[in-house]
DNA sequence: CTGTTAGCGCTTTCAT
DNA sequence: ATGAAAGCGCTAACAG
């Protein structure tokens, strides 16, 4: 592979010469800069990024660590991200973190090691003082999905996940619902407590008595709300409406409700949370909280360019707002 | 960022010694070595993978080119081989190509600035023969993914995509449908015309004529599936069975079944491709062939774990067999 | 077993 | 406007 000595002998130039043709810095006659740009072409010349870095003290590579690299949530955050980066000319690195806080931790490590530029972390495992340690390291800057830390909240980037929960059991209220069911996430994971925090603030609101027989905490996978859901019919009080934290447990809810010979939304009207992409393949087509997670992941992204590259005319929004999705699977309550 | 030669000042010993117990790599003796060790320790010393790079000539990284970086296909074989990468304690750089040719080209460029040691390719759009002249370059190893290109077979990781035509269709047919529509991918993809080619034996061999105003092209998603589906009613030409090239495009065939009164698998049994995570989500479950991408893509990685970087003890699997996965949308043909 | 030294390919002063 | 030269942090001969 064609290094910048060739490129620079074959147009008769110095070294220093054609990295400022590469870069666009410092004056360079128009001449010399088509030498170059020729001789470039001719030995299909690609600079070699790690010099690049080492000579640059710049990576222009940026750090993402995330749970997984797949799945609905992660795959659209991932993607999203790595798109906006990609357009702006850097390079995302991943990591994953399993939600364990030893391997966030190494991942982190990882990446330093790459010396990114800037870290964005949508991490679970890790906590608030550890991320803010982190923060107030000036070495790298970072910025946390999914996270609401005082001391560092220009750099988090969340959902007002709370109002999300509020919205959804508002809408089952305001369907007639009075007896509304909700199946929460893992209550060690903070979004998973905020959702559930706006169940209970939308039937505070509404005079409804929170009954806790009527919630059950899930896992925030298909099994688990299949399990909680069971559970929910087996304590026998009654309800007519069930929100869940999120799609993939109101995925394995809606099979358990189904198999009890039950209609939805005729017997029982059911909300998720996130609004996946296969939320709308489901039967009856599934009414969710859209959780605009490729908006958030473009908005890390910007904050990056914004912060640790200097680009101009970015606005950062550092709280999204969900809202209802309606489609088929929530109805008014049955009389 | 504590450097090498800072460590080795600290360890009281040489650049080099650092370099060595880093590497493992050349005799120290116990005492340097937990000496220096120390030193890192205490310095919290992490090595510029990008100055290793630069001198070893030697990335460590492999470059993974795929359509998209997200979705249950790409996301499965992105989150694999990364996973089986980073064990192997080799870095993952992703690039999308969006199967566009261009983007392709570009990305693989992109790689290739990177000084990937391989690359691990899932396109589209480019052509056997460019593919097999990147092969041809030593430069850079690579392995081609859901391809299967004649002169660099040893380098291909593919699915039987036929025989998962033939399987679904088989099945139909085993179920006692006689009148079995196929909604088909965009033809201009080789694993779409394979998948349809499987269809179309398996009517052979079962001496059914193939009607042409049975199969109609679909686009790889939701919504062509559903257009399909009413291109197909439209036809009016009987049918008890559809056979989709992909479940995208079953769950959009399912809705337009269900909006016609018509039952699933009571009146029409429907079977997609893939098996994605959500295929058991819809309702009926969807029976499906799968895809195994996950193992494909940890097969890819240990390709070049293998070839690449030397480790022993792997065997590779060129090509895999989908088998078919029975679930509820499936049935046995109304009389 | 350990140290010295010459680069890897590029950026960046500092001269000219 | 261009060139010379000193590194960036690390590896890999080569000596000893």
């Amino acid at each position: 592979m064609a290094t910048i000595y060739e490129v620079s002998k074959l147009a008769g130039v110095s070294l220093a010469t054609v990295s400022r043709v590469m870069n666009n810095t410092g004056n360079v006659s128009e001449a010399t800069r088509t030498a170059v740009l020729q001789a470039m072409k001719e030995l299909n010349y690609r600079p070699n990024a790690m010099a690049r870095s080492l000579a640059a003290n710049r990576s222009d590579c940026v750090g993402i660590m995330v749970s997984e690299l797949h799945g609905p949530i992660f795959g659209a955050l991932v993607s999203s991200i790595e798109k906006e980066l990609r357009e702006a000319g850097k390079i995302a690195i991943f990591a994953c973190g399993h939600s364990d806080a030893a391997k966030e931790k190494e991942g982190i490590q990882f990446l330093s090691g790459m010396k990114v530029d800037a870290l964005i972390l949508h991490v679970e495992a890790l906590s608030d003082e550890y991320l803010l340690e982190l923060h107030d390291d000036p070495a790298t800057p970072l910025v946390a999905l999914n996270r609401d830390i005082r001391g560092m909240q220009t750099a988090c980037i969340n959902l007002d996940n709370t109002l999300g929960g509020q919205v959804a059991t508002r809408a089952m209220i305001d369907l007639g619902h009075r007896s509304i069911a909700y199946i929460a996430g893992p209550m060690d994971w903070q979004d998973a407590r905020e959702r559930l925090d706006g169940h209970r603030k939308a039937l505070l609101e509404a005079s409804i008595d929170v009954d806790g027989r009527l919630v059950v905490e899930g896992d925030y996978h298909e099994q688990g709300g299949a399990r909680a859901m069971r559970e929910l019919f087996d304590r026998d009080v009654p309800f007519t409406a069930v929100v869940c934290a999120n799609d993939e447990m109101a995925a394995g809810a809606m099979d358990v409700i189904r198999s009890r010979g039950l209609e939805i939304p005729g017997d029982i009207s059911l909300i998720g949370y996130d609004n996946v992409r296969w939320a709308r393949y489901l039967y009856p087509k599934l009414t969710s909280v859209n959780y605009p997670i490729r908006e958030m992941g473009q908005m890390a992204a910007r904050w990056v360019l914004k912060n640790v590259y200097g680009a101009r005319d970015l606005t950062i929004q550092n709280r999204f707002t969900p809202q209802l999705v309606y489609r088929d699977s929530a109805g008014v309550a049955p009389v």
